[in-house]
RNA sequence: GCCCCCAUAGCUCAGGGGAUAGAGCGCCGCUCUCCGGAGGCGGGUGCGCAGGUUCGAAUCCUGCUGGGGGCGCCA
């Protein structure tokens, strides 16, 4: 019996009240059945009493008493207390609880999957970060929060496009061009260039692998060569950290093909025939006061260049183009007053911000050291990348540390204490438990527990139906984490069921003592041992994390 | 001046209207004659302040205080 089951049975209760005109109203569509805190208020409790009594004419405790009667003939309930102002505490058999843990075993990787988000397009664009640099702390707790989310969408049915925007075009990269030039003439960096040791590498190569002579070409031409070649080699850099990393795009679109294929005139000029753009003070401007920004926005300026937001003009309708029906961003928090331009573009087309364009914004990612704030700044070359976090603590701590917060808090990572300890990340722990299930197992089979008996009403310890219970909410953490998009659920949860699990296997063995024979109830703690493991790997999954079988 | 985020245990953080507010880390004890001790058990009154809504608020609303970020014809 799963909480779902429970609330479907409440549902169905409240019917048959309703039909016999026991209670009259507006009756609820769903209900919350929640695991009490307190054991003494049952296995279940809900307080659809409280909730709906108004609505159906009743008090609450008179309304908790009539589903009570109807739950008692629910099968597999076998108590129903009334408790303060109109809870209802449910208390379920053994047996009926453990049924559960058969089902996870024969689902497999296919339990804590849902539908919720069946039939959705999902274009899910995250880190775009500049290609002046590598990816720093901020643009990797996007890759690992987002390819989490993404995984997590697709667990519940939608179709998911992961997109990074390539800013290949415009100013920065003229300023990257600079440096990279200066540096291989050995001049100091630009005042408004960039100046980490990366800019000598990245130069270095362009002058290896390029062909032609390029310090003795005219000032014009050598910059160009080192935009071109300066950008591919980051490009590259880039999509190769990410790889490393388990984060994988489906689409990299770059800034400049949408200036290339004319795609910005022509969204203006689909904006103009819509009425929304107009000419003034020599330059082309978008109304996007009229869907709530704050003022208009310059989208070719008066030198006769488009102006930054003419590209996410041009870029959104390219993803509306290829069909997507949600347009995802996760941005930072140093680009959140973007989006009420963003916003007023999206509706400006006609369509509905909030639904066809939502934005995430996510807090920013402090590096400290012996507890002292440290400044990063790419200009001065004292960025901590992604690589250097991978280098210092691994894929599974890095991505686990950066997926376990929620986003709208901002992160302190410490890296010496993170690579000094790594014991400090809750990874660990999860990960042992999923390694623990697995050595059980192997143990059980060479001890010739096989699992071959199933009878859920032997989990009997206090510890089996805490454990059960966790285990059943793998479906609804993952449903929620994709409703709020908060990956970090998925973590917590998995905290919450290796603890559990741990519990558990220090009060009930798997196998028997010494030379004592193998009993019904441990071919069936197998199974239970096999469901946490496959709950386990499941969550870690959904995180981009591994689960190893041993550590 | 305006906008966004945050404020919960010594520290880092969960908690999307419910009952006695949790986890990890750190600290002090205890714990295996046998499945992995990276484990388990015990040790704690901490929701910034003031109002409001509600049967019920850490959670929703308003104001205040404090911290972070942002407000270009930059990208």
């Amino acid at each position: 019996m799963t909480p779902e089951q429970l609330a479907a049975a409440i549902l169905a209760a409240l019917g048959r009240l309703a039909e016999s005109g026991a209670v009259a109203g507006e009756l609820p569509t769903e209900v919350v059945v929640e695991r009490p805190k307190n054991r003494d208020h049952g296995d279940w409790a809900t307080n659809v009493a409280m909730q709906s009594g108004a609505k159906l004419g009743k008090n609450p405790r008179e309304l908790a008493q009539l589903l009570q009667a109807e739950l008692l003939t629910v099968s597999g309930v076998e108590k129903v207390d009334i408790a303060g102002p109109g809870f209802i505490n449910i208390f379920v058999s053994n047996a009926s609880a453990g049924e559960l843990v058969k089902t996870i075993v024969d689902a497999g990787t296919g339990y804590g999957l849902g539908q919720s988000l069946s039939g959705q397009r999902i274009n899910l664009e995250f880190v775009s970060a500049n290609p002046t640099g590598p990816i720093h702390l901020g643009g990797t707790r996007w890759a690992a929060m987002g390819d989490s989310l993404a995984r997590i969408f697709e667990s519940q049915g939608a179709k998911v496009t992961r997109e990074y925007y390539f800013n290949d075009h415009g100013a920065q990269i003229d300023r990257f061009a600079r440096s990279l030039l200066a540096k291989a003439k050995g001049l100091p960096a630009p005042e408004d260039g960039y100046g980490g040791e990366y800019i000598a590498e990245i130069a270095e190569r362009v002058l290896a692998e390029t062909a032609v002579d390029i310090l003795n070409l005219p000032e014009a031409q050598a910059q160009e060569e080192f935009r071109k070649a300066g950008v591919d080699l980051m490009f590259a850099e880039i999509r190769e950290s990410l790889h490393d990393f388990g984060v994988d795009f489906d689409v990299y679109f770059h800034e400049n093909s949408l200036y290339e294929s004319g795609a910005v005139v022509k969204a203006i000029e689909k904006l103009r025939g819509l009425g929304h753009i107009f000419e003034a003070e020599g330059a082309t401007w978008l109304r996007s006061t009229s869907f709530g920004d704050d003022r208009d926005r310059v989208v070719i300026k008066s030198d006769g260049e488009a102006a930054y937001v003419a590209g996410d003009l041009a870029y959104y309708l390219d993803k509306r183009e290829r069909g997507f029906d949600r347009c995802i961003y996760i941005l930072g928090a140093d680009h959140h007053g973007y989006v009420p331009r963003m916003m007023a573009m999206c509706a400006a087309y006609g369509d509905q911000p909030g639904t066809n364009m939502e934005i995430l914004i996510g807090q920013m990612v402090n590096l400290v050291r012996d507890g002292e704030p440290v400044r990063m700044s790419k200009r001065a070359g004292t960025v901590v990348t992604m690589e250097d976090l991978v280098d210092a603590v691994g894929n599974d701590a890095a991505r686990y540390a950066l997926a376990r917060s929620s986003i709208n808090s901002s992160l302190d990572i410490d890296l010496e204490q993170l690579s000094k300890k790594t014991n400090d990340n809750p990874v660990f722990y999860v990960q042992y438990a999923h390694a623990r299930t697995k050595q059980v197992a192997k143990n059980a089979a060479s001890l010739w527990v096989t699992g071959a008996e199933f009878d859920p009403a032997l989990l009997v310890h206090e510890t089996e139906s805490e454990l059960i219970a966790k285990l059943s909410e793998l479906p609804r953490v993952v449903a929620q984490a994709a409703e709020f998009r908060e990956p970090h659920r998925v973590a917590r949860y998995l905290e919450e069921v290796a603890g559990s699990f741990h519990r558990w296997y220090d009060n009930c063995r798997v196998t028997p003592l010494g030379d004592k024979p193998v009993e019904p109830v441990h071919n069936t703690r197998l199974w239970l041992n096999n469901a946490a493991g496959v709950v386990l790997a499941n969550g870690l999954k959904l995180l981009g994390v591994s689960a190893p079988e041993r550590m």
